[in-house]
DNA sequence: AGAATATATTCTATTTTGGCTATATGGTAA
DNA sequence: TTACCATATAGCCAAAATAGAATATATTCT
């Protein structure tokens, strides 16, 4: 139940949720995130941690950088079966699309560093 | 995304949760939630329009109970799939579990009307 | 009509959550 | 080493969520 309720309280967060739609498309590192979402990057972290404790996404650090990405699923079922889903849903919402839509502009080398 | 979060946020609470599960073996009416979940009733009220703002739970008036069961998805797709899932899930959890045995012995006839 | 019962709503107290600022950590480059 | 940069953590505050007590609504029975 426990591992469950991690799962559907990570996936209650608009932001979080915008999170995951976007790993679909590319792995990112956390600046990237907070450039494309438009909040500070310590909001950011907090979001991806409580995403990584459910088993929706995975983590691996490159140097200065951490990128982060979709997870397997086999750290959870629950969390499997909706990364699953979510792959058709919500791609017709305004806000998602629009997000999506930005990635290519949105790249680390431009972004960080300044 | 208001729908998707709806359903999520629904289904982030174990008291909702178990309601789901007792539901999926009969319809019920609040007072009997109410003795099995061990909460006050305004509590499970309130469960339960969260659940049906989800789409997740539908009720129709029988004199003076109100009939809860499961929802038949129409109002949500993401309630239909989640609803579908939830069927194989949980099943072994202990609090679900027992609150599923303690079933037969809770019907309105014995837990009201006192 | 009035009493009793099942459910819904309101109100209040407590806890949880999401965001921000400030600070700490850890890696990189000079 | 020092300086810098990406990320994580801690602390704080406002908004939202949860539970219970008290109250309101609606239906049935006498």
């Amino acid at each position: 139940m426990k591992d469950f309720l991690k799962v559907m309280k990570a996936l209650s967060d608009p932001n979080r949720v915008r999170i995951l739609k976007m790993l679909q498309h590319r792995i990112m590192c956390v600046c990237e995130m907070q450039a494309a979402l438009k909040i500070t990057q310590p909001s950011v972290s907090k979001h991806l941690r409580i995403l990584e404790e459910a088993g929706l996404v995975m983590s691996s650090k490159d140097g200065m950088w951490v990128n982060y990405g979709l997870a397997d699923g086999s750290a959870s079922p629950y969390a499997a079966s909706l990364l699953g889903h979510l792959r058709h849903w919500l791609n017709e919402d305004k806000s998602v699309s629009k997000l999506v839509k930005s990635l290519p502009s949105i790249q680390r080398e431009w972004i960080c560093k300044k």
